[in-house]
DNA sequence: CTGTTAGCGCATTCAG
DNA sequence: CTGAATGCGCTAACAG
């Protein structure tokens, strides 16, 4: 079923069935009828392959997440989604798990593909740098690499996080641990960066920091906490750096009966439906996820028109704190 | 940057080239030596458009479902994505919002990019059939179109909801509602029916049964389920028969004050980490979904290994309820 | 073992 | 307005 059979079908030539069908360049209207009902009969369905390969767009973009069964990363690839499809384009979606190995593997199935574009959100910087040094129009989203000649959309993870430890803060807290499972990327540093912040304007910067990395392990991590929270008696809070350590140290609390916020407030970065429907509901930094989605992917867009050149352009979202039941001031 | 200048580089022909990067067919060891070093060298990498025009497969497997930011559809996408990018596909995701032309809009892009197989969760039956008349190889994941040619993968949906409303019934309950988003499809038909039969079992066959199907609107239905739970006054439990319309019934309970379990028992079909993390955590039917990703994608390869092909298969995996603390015995 | 030839399906010249 | 010719990048025959 090619071009060729829906021609002889109309009874034209290849070329006038193209036009006839992509619209473009002069067609009698009765022939082009003629191709388009042929074409309908036969349910001829036009080859991506030798239109990318003839030059033009493959009409894909690539979009790589860290785990997709996260919910941050599942409302990021439907807000993509949702844009880039309004315009015509097919995501190609991978899931890295957070390994640099794959991530490396698809941008280079991404560039196999010729895509458009790509959207990164993993960990790493090869991705992106080899995305880039192949001249591939990249927009990165809520992380940033460092890599030059692509687009980033992050939220503001330092205001955020001030924003939470500052609300602990004015309800009185003064020993408050702070949860984190990477540091290593500016997403996590500048969290981290944003509670030190806070710390230090308060004048508590001589004072003890209470800091648990977990660092990037599987899932786990609970001893860890465990013995965090034994070994930090003193702390009256804890601020959770993003969604899957505040579920860990909520679970942790309840298995422990520790009563939240009468014996410890706890905040989270990156506020999940769940947070509201617990008891007490979580107070938690709100990210604009869908919109961040979106707008990263009408930057690329933009990108993809201007040829994949142009100054690169930066773009951060703020969030919100939505303040709820699981904080108050420390007794005593 | 093609074959072509690799193999210039390498002081090749093209051929030679194709065949020491490709692995197949004769080339002394030394050239394909230098025609790897020249392709790293330069950082070539291939085209799959032309090898897909060529004849040879595109590697791309598509992947349609009905909302991403459901996460039974991101747990289902992840667990395909874990088995296919194993094997070397690339998954094409789309989110059809639960809309049929959209859907369709996206089988016909499957074919379009020559898609090896196509994996649907879809709404509707066009996108399957006409798939499946265009000799695609497809299988259906969490539901059955009844479009014949094509492998599906399913819960046991009756049985699910016969042993949550068993459940019920064991405890003493003879006044069980139930909330639906949908009876047209097989998944809501298959729970709405046990449902029925578990009722029916119980005899209870001529007693009034209490069934709110809010259809497949957009969020709100809260007033639907507000005027249902005004109306029916003799309930003493309710069954969700999804994870969407649990939060629903889950959230208006708690917004009426009314206490779970005591006033009122809770059962959900489709187990989501918030119902273990919220007070109290909700009895539900778990359902292998990253399992029944995983199963899906396989079925399809065997089918695309097999040319598409062959008799049809149907795998139906069993749900399990997983009892919590929603469901207690009716008060009275 | 290697190079030459040919063609996948399409869109674009360029002549008619 | 239409059709014949060309080539995108690659690989499978085939002939050296």
């Amino acid at each position: 079923m090619t071009l060729r059979d829906v021609a002889e079908a109309a009874g034209t030539s290849p070329s006038t069935a193209s036009r006839a069908l992509a619209g473009t360049g002069y067609v009698a209207e009765h022939i082009r009828e003629r191709v388009r009902a042929a074409a309908d009969h036969l349910g001829y369905v036009p080859d991506v392959s030798a239109r990318t390969l003839k030059g033009r767009s493959s009409g894909v973009i690539g979009l790589l997440v860290s785990d997709l069964r996260n919910q941050f990363y599942a409302e990021l690839a439907a807000g993509v989604e949702h844009a880039l499809s309004a315009k015509g384009y097919q995501v190609v979606l991978v899931d890295d798990h957070g390994s640099a190995e794959r991530a490396e593997g698809a941008a280079r199935a991404f560039l196999a593909m010729r895509a458009d574009g790509v959207l990164l959100a993993p960990v790493g910087r090869e991705a992106t740098a080899l995305l880039v040094e192949h001249g591939m129009p990249v927009t990165e989203v809520d992380r940033r690499s460092g890599v030059r000649g692509c687009d980033v959309v992050t939220i503001d993870n330092e205001a955020g996080a001030r924003a939470a430890v500052d609300h602990l803060l004015g309800l009185g807290h003064r020993s408050i641990g702070v949860v984190i499972d990477e540091t290593v990327w500016d997403t996590g540093r500048d969290r981290l960066r944003g509670y030190r912040a806070a710390l230090r304007a308060a004048g508590l910067a001589g004072g003890r920091r209470h800091v648990l990395d977990l660092g990037r392990c599987d899932r786990p991590g609970r001893e860890e906490l465990a013995r965090f929270l034994d070994a930090e008696t003193s702390l009256t809070a804890v601020f959770a750096a993003n969604n899957v350590v505040a579920e860990l140290v909520w679970l942790e609390l309840k298995r422990r009966g520790v009563r939240v916020p009468e014996e410890c407030s706890l905040v989270s970065f990156d506020d999940l439906p769940w947070m509201r429907m617990v008891e007490p509901s979580v107070t938690a930094v709100r990210q604009p996820v869908f919109a961040m989605g979106e707008r990263a992917a009408g930057l690329l867009l933009a990108r993809v028109r201007r040829g994949g050149g142009g100054r690169s352009h930066s773009d951060v979202l703020q969030p919100d704190l939505v303040i709820r039941r699981s904080t108050t001031a420390p007794k005593g």
